[in-house]
DNA sequence: TCTGGGGTCCTGGATCCA
DNA sequence: TCTGTGGATCCAGGACCC
């Protein structure tokens, strides 16, 4: 274990919501809520200013309402969120080449490894640097952890948060530790943090002080070990820059459980074919096909079915999926349906035609890659009437750019403000206006544009 | 009052094979 | 030929993470 805290752990501070909140300026200092907005939506991101009224991450979007009626609600923009991650990771990049995304608003930089630091104070200098860097590149903040090993560089991130950097001081790990809940190590979610309570143990110094050998009677050797070592603050795991993908998968949650036989084996195939899509656009090929099926009870059950060598040919992957539909009980209802591809490969195996057993029907999907995210601008209503999506960024003809509030009973309502403007002015149209058009997000901070923007 | 989407890793049983 | 063993692989489910 390194002797400096030269591993650093940026967390950007309530990314999703702060993105918006950054583009839309009548929303900064307000609560802001980004989620799935359907009837059995979750909370992806709360801003702070709605975390005061309890609404967190993965709650309920439901419950979140009950709780924050007035907040903004918006749905993600991942587009955005790639665009201005992607602006974040090139300064990490610039510190080292030893960087390890964990998802768009957090990754790990070996600071070492790109001779950027050796020791603490020059660590500490980096650190404040690049939150410098963070917020006149894209306006945001990002909280900073810095420590000699992972583990600890996350829980000090998360100590700074938000808009913050603090250091774990080798020497000072154990003592810090110890009276820690055992939540706060990675990988004690609630089952095991369950688990452990139930035999007495809830800080990290009680699974210290239990011992190995407890530890892993109760959670099993990989779990039981892991653990044991991360709490008496031994933890080597490597920031690794490249890590490649073991599986692709889609999946829809229905606003309504689906009943219909046919129309679950519809959405089946669909699934496969958004699936093949996505594994084609990665330039990958897979041969173990998973079918998910969650049931109206929340029940979730997988069946895989595994090729004699990897596919990317949506005809297969269908035909896969649907097989393994057919050993599945939907009576009850369906509220959620996945396709997945893994055992994944980067090449494909061209002598598969044996096992389409309809060999016949030569459709393959492109791959041009329309994925929609949930982040269309404008979707076809029922009837083919146009619907906006609250969030989506705007343009009206005479009033300049704006963004959707919300719309209804043929009307839609646009705030017309940019990220450099002060907060603006609210008008409503008729939901077909010809003058209103959906546009690319402008870039946060004026004149920074973000490359990955199209 | 309900519980998204996209992943990773681990475990344990079944099966196959040398 | 029978039986036991141990590894590899497959499959299903669970837990966790952001």
């Amino acid at each position: 274990m390194r002797t400096a805290p030269t591993i650093l752990h940026l967390d950007m501070d309530a990314f999703y919501a702060s993105v918006e909140q950054a583009s839309k300026p009548s929303l900064r200092g307000k609560a802001v809520i980004v989620g799935g907005l359907g009837p059995r939506g979750v909370v992806a991101t709360a801003s702070y200013e709605a975390r005061v009224f309890g609404v967190h991450s993965a709650m309920p979007m439901a419950q979140a309402r009950r709780l924050a009626p007035n907040a903004a609600y918006l749905v993600p923009r991942f587009q955005l969120y790639r665009a201005v991650s992607e602006q974040v990771m090139e300064l990490l990049r610039a510190l080292s080449p030893l960087v390890e995304p964990l998802s768009l608003d957090e990754a790990f930089v070996d600071l070492e490894a790109g001779g950027a630091a050796w020791d603490e104070a020059s660590a500490r200098l980096v650190g404040s640097a690049l939150r410098a860097d963070i917020r006149r590149v894209t306006g945001l903040t990002g909280s900073v952890g810095l420590a000699a090993s992972k583990m600890l560089a996350k829980i000090a991130s998360e100590q700074a948060k938000p808009d913050g950097l603090v250091v774990i001081e080798p020497g000072s790990e154990r003592a810090l530790l110890e009276p820690m809940p055992v939540r706060t190590l990675p990988g004690v979610g609630p089952a095991t943090g369950d688990h452990l309570r139930r035999a007495g143990i809830t800080t990290v110094g009680e699974i210290a002080e239990a011992g190995e050998d407890e530890v892993v009677r109760l959670l099993g050797k990989a779990h039981g070990q892991a653990l044991y070592a991360m709490a008496l603050a031994r933890d080597e795991r490597a920031v690794v820059a490249e890590r490649e993908t073991k599986s692709v998968s889609v999946e829809d949650t229905y606003d309504v459980d689906i009943h219909d036989r046919v129309r679950v084996g519809l959405e089946v195939q669909r699934l496969a074919e958004r699936c093949v899509r996505r594994l084609r656009a990665a330039g990958l090929s897979g041969r173990t096909i998973v079918l998910k099926v969650r049931r109206y009870d929340f029940s979730t059950l997988t069946r895989s079915e595994t090729l004699r060598g990897p596919t990317d040919d949506a005809v297969v992957v269908r035909e896969a999926a649907a097989r393994l539909l057919e050993g599945v009980d939907t009576t009850g209802g369906v509220r959620l349906l996945g396709v997945g591809v893994s055992g994944l490969a980067d090449y494909t195996q061209e002598d598969l035609f044996a096992q389409a057993v309809e060999g016949e029907s030569e459709e393959r999907v492109g791959v041009e890659d329309g994925e929609p995210e949930g982040e269309r601008v404008r979707q076809e209503g029922e009837g083919g009437e146009r619907r906006w999506v609250p969030g989506a960024d705007v343009r009206h003809a005479e009033y300049g750019y704006g963004w959707v509030q919300g719309s209804g009973v043929g009307r839609v309502t646009v705030r017309f403000e940019t990220p450099g403007s002060l907060p603006g002015r609210v008008r409503t149209f008729r939901i077909g206006d010809p003058e209103l058009v959906g546009v690319e997000p402008l870039p946060l901070v004026p004149g920074v544009v973000p490359g990955a923007v199209r």
